[in-house]
DNA sequence: ACGGGTTGCTTATACGTTTAAGCAAAGATA
DNA sequence: TATCTTTGCTTAAACGTATAAGCAACCCGT
């Protein structure tokens, strides 16, 4: 790595001190009474000597790394992509970088990633909290460092957050069966204390129970998270014993192992077996039957979310939950 | 966000100097012939107070951030996700932080990615580099700042790199085709410029010259990359009405594409029309007939890319320009 | 008792910035 | 002419760390 430019080379080529070169580049030349002619020459031999200022050293100057740390849950999450991708932008419109960092679900990855980023000094963070991570984020709130969770909160603890409201969405979905007419639906979810799921549950039941269909309840399945394909599979083939006629899958990855399943089996989509998932999937698009889905405002999370840290960091004091409706993409899965 | 301690308030609390304590805490404390007693001290404090190194003053002092920039061309393609997963790993056990940006295949927003790194002073760069972005990589060498390509390279520029057999890979697809009795083989990719897609180019052709199908020329259709659904759709149609009887994807993007409009025809896969995708999509997994591509040894190549920048970052001058060779999945696209 | 080595610590400087404070020269005011 | 203001610059300190250099105090051998 070549000798780089620093203030002070500038300074020396022009023939003034280095607070005038700083003054100038950081276009405060009038401001601090700089002579035109003075300035122009600066301008223009930071220009000829390519000079790039040293951030670090702004940094440690100023406590502001213009850095902002975001700890996903697993980055091949369709969900982590297009989310990420948003902050992306967002954070770049604000003239800011991303640190990204994947905690694979597991907290104790999560809270090494917490610390590493916090000692980088990012200026604030963007969490995707996992399962068991409740101290990490109380000690985010007693250290004061910015932070804002998205979709995903823990109800016993206060924080900013932005997510899908997945009480009412898990509520349309499986209304959205009833209402096609369908008398027995299944559910399978991740058998998980991770509020935002248990929140979907929350919305099935009432949606059965609204509608009459209580007894509902047994179609119910949990799949664990480290053995997603053969619980999903149990899980159908379960639910097909039963005699269910629609399922109602609560995440993207579930839906597409399910699919996956189903595809194998002698069942026909929507004729036999009515579906509807929670998160949309590339996938879906390859699936002989489009599937009828929610689809979480990624864009929209990852955009508000930079734009409540940024509050945080400049203005302090921001109390904000949000809860966002998801869109709802009608296939062919649970009949015309 | 609330005060942080320094080494200063360690030295204070113990009473001793900044010196000792930076000693001591980085594990230089009988190198540099600290008391017993007071190394232990001084640890203690660090652990009451709570301490946390300043990176960014560390950094400042030893030119050194420990960080590596990586620039994807997308940050929602497979091959993305994939390596940067493996990157990430790759680099944490290196104690390396990665900051992640995303070009969009686009050269303006690569170069301004580039220079937003290293101003943040990035010890080093994996890139993933975009059409047009022949200027900023040879800026690049000229400034000796170290830097990985993966995915692509440039034929016209020596740098270090690490990607897929693409030539090889293609010729291999191509071969399957052939080999399992088609005649008509139709080839679908990107026009563009952009080096290694021009290499799958030249395996497709190469087979086809091997094995007496020069004809089959006239069945290659490219597409914009702006316009990727209408014209995959509009090639898809034209190749059936050509009469081919196999179709060759060039990249999982347009292997995706293609196949949700042969989901909307007439067609049966493999019967009337046999398929290989270069890349591996989740979708295959829905799509009703097991499709055969080839897959990226994606882990490896965030592995080996990490590997090689540590290696140019610590000792210099490495050159290293490695092939991989992808694996084959055998699905049923192409007959049994 | 004297020089020389060892032990155990402190002092001081540097990294590249930002920014408050200082200061000389010129112009304005009276 | 004496004083005040403005203009246009410089000086110096600071951010938190690393580290070379310095320096007492002790121990040892002679």
């Amino acid at each position: 790595m070549k000798k780089k430019i620093a203030l002070k080379d500038i300074a020396q080529h022009v023939g003034v001190s280095t607070a005038l070169v700083s003054y100038v580049l950081n276009g405060r030349a009038e401001e601090k009474r700089v002579g035109k002619e003075i300035a122009e020459k600066i301008r223009e031999a930071a220009d000829t000597l390519n000079y790039r200022p040293n951030q670090i050293a702004k940094s440690l100057k100023t406590n502001r790394t213009n850095t902002v740390g975001l700890i996903v849950a697993d980055i091949n999450y369709r969900f982590t992509s297009g989310v990420t991708r948003a902050i992306e932008a967002e954070a770049g419109k604000n003239n800011y970088t991303v640190i990204l960092g994947s905690s694979d679900e597991d907290h104790s990855k999560f809270a090494e990633l917490v610390n590493v980023l916090v000692n980088r000094q990012v200026d604030g963070l963007i969490l995707v909290p996992v399962e068991k991570s409740e101290s990490q984020i109380e000690w985010l709130k007693k250290h004061e460092i910015p932070f804002v969770l998205i979709d995903r909160n823990f109800p016993g603890i206060q924080a900013n957050h932005i997510a899908v409201d997945n009480f009412r969405t898990a509520y349309q979905c499986t209304q959205h069966l009833i209402k096609t007419g369908h008398k027995k639906i299944g559910f399978i979810n991740y058998k998980t204390t991770l509020y935002h799921l248990r929140e979907r549950d929350r919305g099935y039941f009432q949606a059965l129970e609204d509608h009459g269909l209580k007894n509902n309840s047994k179609f119910k399945k949990e799949i664990r998270e480290k053995h997603v394909q053969e619980d999903v599979l149990r899980s159908v083939q379960e639910l097909v014993a039963q005699g269910c006629d629609g399922i109602f899958f609560a995440t993207d990855i579930i839906a597409i192992n399910g699919l996956k399943y189903i595809n194998g089996m002698q069942l026909r989509v929507p004729e036999d077996l009515a579906i509807v998932s929670f998160d949309e999937a590339e996938a879906f698009e390859l699936f002989y039957c489009p599937i009828t889905h929610a689809r979480q405002p990624l864009e929209e999370i990852g955009k508000i979310a930079v734009n409540t840290l940024m509050d945080i960091i400049n203005h302090n004091q921001v109390n904000r939950q949000i809860y966002l409706e998801a869109g709802f993409v009608l296939g062919r899965s649970c009949g015309e």
